[in-house]
DNA sequence: GTCAATTACGTTCTCCGTAAGGATG
DNA sequence: CATCCTTACGGAGAACGTAATTGAC
């Protein structure tokens, strides 16, 4: 017996209006297929679900006994459909997401929200960690895919570079470079400077972008909001990329671009390689493809003085 | 889109065995097969629900999503058809049964007993009436057949006789009668006899058997058993058909044989025509056919007696 | 080279629609 | 005789099996 959904809409259908020809019209059929599937039906079932007169179609005791049954499983089954359309409409599913804490907080709010609005029913959960962990969190299958730092190659994982970003140094108003519209390396070099902590992609990518030079480091912090403390209370000058920024935007604090022999820093998709991803994780890519450059662009300082300019 | 149990099952089976070779074993069906039923199953929901290498299957993320659904939703589809199969096999299902007291007393008990045992699950409903009442409740469909007295003829019913009773004549041990093997309607004619009801099956019987002559009436009561007991006490005499003995079964009673012009009373299966029986019913008038000659002989006298001999 | 899934292809069976048949009011 | 369900029949498409093909270990 291969019960389906067909034959319950048109037993549904039967048991309902109880008139063949009626029937028939509702499930889009001519008047004799409907026969047949009803009558199919019955002997699949090897039960008499109808008792027919010509004139008359009325339930059996097992007709009805079937109705009461197909009654809650019709309706169950196309809620099951339903809820698979949803999925491939993209309209239920789950995105999890590993990301730099400056691509979480910086770029990644708007983004959610745009796709939330796009695909209500989608969950979206962010991990925030360092590149190494974000990776380990793509490869143990933990999350979809990171946002994070170019990585090494590796056989078992996609690397796509989304966007390139670049840095900024950071000083108080009253700074003696406060004015100067762009800063080469050599030019801050000397400058005692608050660093980050070493396994943090902001400060890996500056020691190695000045290798084999270092930094006068006057002291490390973690978070770039504390950074951003102790530079506004004039303990210090910092150095941070776009996506950093927003940490910073507080009154008094000024963000020059900064020029570095290995000027930009990538932020890369990290996903398994041979392996789909989920249609809502394909959907979330889409949408990080389109609107990251965009939301990094917005982040930099030129963008906010023409933004505020008009 | 047209899902069914052979989708369902299919999906399952190879969603745990992750295997289209074993899975395909699993359903009877070569690889191949399996591979395009799979294959027609993505494609009808437009979801791609196992990604597979040559070496490997696994569900896809929209695949566990199906496997949640269809986790519930396939041991829920076969328990259902498993329902149904039970009313075909005669497993469940449901007989309401109008009867005369008589009947019901005499020798329902014993048969729903048996049929119960072949067919557990099968609740049968008695209803005792009297006659007319009994041909009411059919006409009305609040009960699929009647066990009662011969009917005038109907076209919306079938009439059935399934057994013929006759009547006994009930004294004490200590009656001027109570030594004969047998009686004829003139030796009790004078004998002023408790009789019951006016429209019980068993006076109207009586009162046609000698028509246009009549009874002597001592007194008039409604049960049988209430009978038993005033000429357990002394009180009279009376008659009633085989169907009745067993409420009479005390010390101190004789029941005679009685010939009467209008012998025998038949006892009767009504239904409606032209309407099929549920197969429980059908099962419950098998039964009927098969058990009602033999249970209403083993309430009459003489078999009780041989049974004692024995 | 072997195991496992897909593709190719011919047969069979099912499903559907047109059209004729039969029962009932 | 009009209505409504069933049966008859032919064609389109689906399902299945055999067998060849592709791909991964």
């Amino acid at each position: 017996m291969n019960l389906s959904v067909r034959h319950m809409r048109a037993f549904m259908a039967l048991a309902t209006l109880r008139n063949f020809t009626r029937a028939a019209e509702s499930c889009s059929l001519t008047q004799s297929a409907f026969s047949a599937l009803i009558s199919n039906l019955e002997s699949d079932l090897d039960v008499k679900l109808f008792a027919r007169s010509t004139r008359n179609v009325d339930l059996t005791a097992e007709g009805r006994a079937f109705l009461a049954i197909v009654s809650h499983l019709l309706p169950e089954t196309e809620r099951a459909l339903e809820q698979m359309q949803d999925y491939v409409r993209c309209q239920r599913g789950r995105v999890a997401v590993a990301a730099l804490p400056s691509v979480a907080s910086g770029i990644l709010p708007g983004l959610i929200a745009s796709f939330a609005r796009d695909h209500p029913g989608v969950e979206v959960v962010v991990h925030d960690a360092a590149s190494t962990v974000c990776v380990d969190l793509v490869r143990n299958r933990q999350v979809d895919l990171a946002l994070c730092a170019a990585v090494s190659p590796r056989p078992d994982l996609l690397v796509e570079t989304l966007a390139t970003d670049s840095f900024y140094f950071i000083c108080l108003a009253s700074h003696r470079l406060a004015g100067r519209e762009r800063l080469a390396v050599d030019e801050v070099i000397d400058e005692p400077v608050i660093v980050f902590e070493p396994n943090s992609s902001v400060r890996q990518h500056l020691d190695a972008a000045i290798y084999p030079r270092q930094w006068v480091r006057s002291r490390q912090l973690n978070a770039l909001s504390t950074a951003a403390g102790f530079v506004a209370a004039g303990l210090g000058v910092t150095m941070v990329p776009t996506l950093g920024l927003p940490a910073f935007a507080q009154l008094g604090l000024r963000a020059i671009p900064l020029t570095l022999p290995l000027n930009e820093r990538d932020i890369c998709l990290v996903r398994r390689s041979g392996e789909d991803s989920s249609i809502a994780a394909a959907a979330f890519i889409e949408a990080l493809r389109a609107r990251v450059q965009d939301a990094m662009r917005a982040l930099a300082p030129e963008a906010r003085i023409h933004r505020e300019a008009r």
